[in-house]
This record gives structure tokens, C-alpha cells and sequence, in this order.
DNA sequence: ATTATTTAGATGCATTCGCATGTAATGCAA
DNA sequence: TTGCATTACATGCGAATGCATCTAAATAAT
């Protein structure tokens, strides 16, 4: 009856419920669809992105973790994997002496250029497949919201 | 332009980078909230949510490992926190000798009573304050349509 | 200029996760 | 029944995570 203790609502709390119990599952099943292809996981796939989209320039850790929306030593082991598996460069930083750069390599352009497929089919059969545009449309906008 | 190759739209990719952004930021600021309370992890209440939903009859591990939509592993060392922590018992299963049941104990619900003051809070913060009640209805509808 | 504060990033350590596999009991088949 | 596949759950081990802390450079304060 959600007293008058002034909490969510019952509305909300359903909805709470249901992102709470759909949401984590259904990044898990993209993730085993990268992973049954051989591919690494989907933070690898999105930081790359953003180093893409710096550009030559390259994007500061810092401004990474800020994209992601990350913890600032998952950013710095990130980084550590990616360097390792020659998908990104760290660069010493030019303006700032303490800091660095990160830039995406060619590997690492031809890496999400091979993920991509697969993470796009996951997406159309996890998610997308199951809504139509209405759907999609709403769901953006209160999640839009929420940012 | 989302050509021919019959990938998800322009407009599903969107609603996807919504709710992989924006879902787990959700989770993890609640966790923050739980945490900053002295109070266990998210699935600790989820698990013993179900656990006081089954009674005193108590709950099969594989039963609670569909509930909860984790791995097989996960759920038996989560079964293994709770029971250390005295706020669940491993029973042996009468029905099948290599099976067992899980119990909720008197602790156990007093932690979901102590947790949920904290976890409500935390859904209205960050999620309920921000949506108005359509919003809310319609994102249990869609996220609905995903399980 | 000297000192204190903040910021960028790395890392040791303990916990947790994920994978593969192990053990044991159940069910099913020949 | 005996043998085989399946189901329920546990666990060793390597990888990832989270926390706290460290270094070093930049910035602000005195």
C-alpha cells in the first residue's frame, strides 16, 4: 500500500525490480556472445571506441574514466590490458607531466571492426529483436533521464 | 544510415548505449549507498529476499541460482557467505541426498529489515526521483518484453 | 619561494569472479 | 541389475575487482 513513508512507489519499485533483474542479464548475454567468439569482453570494445572517437590526439585516462563511468584503477588496469594485447599506445602526456595518453593502434581499429558484427547481432537478438521502434524510443528517453 | 545488412536500428543502438551506460551506473550507486551504510551487498538482499519468500521449508540452491539469474558457481559461494554470516542455513534436502535447501534465519531477516530503509532510499535517489509515474510504467513495460 | 592541497595515475593485498573440473547422487536405458 | 548420461553442488586456480595507499606532478596558499 506504500504508506506514507514517503519511498518510492509501487510503480517504481516494480520497475526498479524489473531493470535491477533484466539489465544485468542482458549484458551478460552479449558478453558470452563476444566471448563464444573468441572476442574480449565489452569494456574493451567501448573504451576503444572512445580512443577512436579522440581521434590521432588521443583521449587522457582520466577523460576515459569519465566516459565509462569507471573507477579510476579499472581505467589504469584497462588500459594495462590493452596496451598488453597492442591495442592502444600509452604516450607521455604533453601538458601534463604527470599524466599520459591513450590511443587506439591499427590492431586495435581492426579489433572492434571484427567485434562489431557480432556485438551487433547480439544486440539485434538480446534486445533490439524483442522491441519494437516505440518501445526503443521510450526506453531511451527515461533512461535518458537518468543520466 | 543503418544500410541493408539488417543490423539493429539507428534507434535501437541509441536505447542499447542508454541502458548499458546508465544501468550499471544505477547498480553501483546503490551499492555505493548500501555500502556507505555498513550494510552487505545488493544480492545478499536479493538472494534473501527469495529465501524469505520460499518460508521454513526453505529454497534449493538451483531454485534461487533461476530466481536470481546468476551462475551456478555464484550462487553456492554466495550460499557460502550468507550461512558464514549467520543469515541462512544449509539444510540437508530431504527429496535428493546430493541436494540441500536453503533457510533464511531470524538474522537474516532482520538484515532485510535493517537493508531496506537504506535500498528504498537509494531507489528513490537515483532512480524513482528522477521519473515521473508514466515514465515508470512504461519502462516496466519495455524491460518486461526483454525477459 | 616554501609549504600544503589537489590531481593523475599505479599498485599491493584481499576478496570475488569465471572457468573448468570434481564428487556424488539421480534418472534412464539396455 | 548394470552401465551411462544427467543433475546438484563444491572447489582449485588464474584473472578481475575493490580498497586503500603510494608516487609524482600540478596548483594553491602563505
Amino acid at each position: 500500500m506504500t504508506m506514507a513513508k514517503d519511498g518510492p512507489s509501487d510503480t517504481a519499485i516494480r520497475a526498479w525490480a524489473r531493470l535491477h533483474r533484466v539489465a544485468p542479464a542482458l549484458l551478460s548475454a552479449v558478453e558470452a556472445d563476444l566471448k563464444a567468439a573468441g572476442l574480449p569482453p565489452l569494456a574493451w570494445y567501448d573504451a576503444l571506441i572512445e580512443l577512436r572517437r579522440a581521434g590521432p590526439k588521443g583521449l587522457r585516462p582520466y577523460r576515459l574514466q569519465e566516459e565509462m563511468l569507471l573507477a579510476q584503477y579499472s581505467v589504469s588496469r584497462l588500459a594495462d590490458r590493452l596496451v598488453a594485447a597492442g591495442y592502444a599506445v600509452r604516450r607521455p602526456c604533453p601538458e601534463d607531466a604527470r599524466g599520459q595518453v591513450l590511443a587506439i593502434t591499427a590492431a586495435g581499429r581492426n579489433l572492434l571492426k571484427r567485434m562489431w558484427p557480432v556485438y551487433r547481432a547480439a544486440i539485434l537478438e538480446h534486445f533490439a529483436g524483442k522491441l519494437d521502434a516505440k518501445d526503443l524510443r521510450s526506453l531511451a528517453a527515461v533512461l535518458g533521464k537518468l543520466a
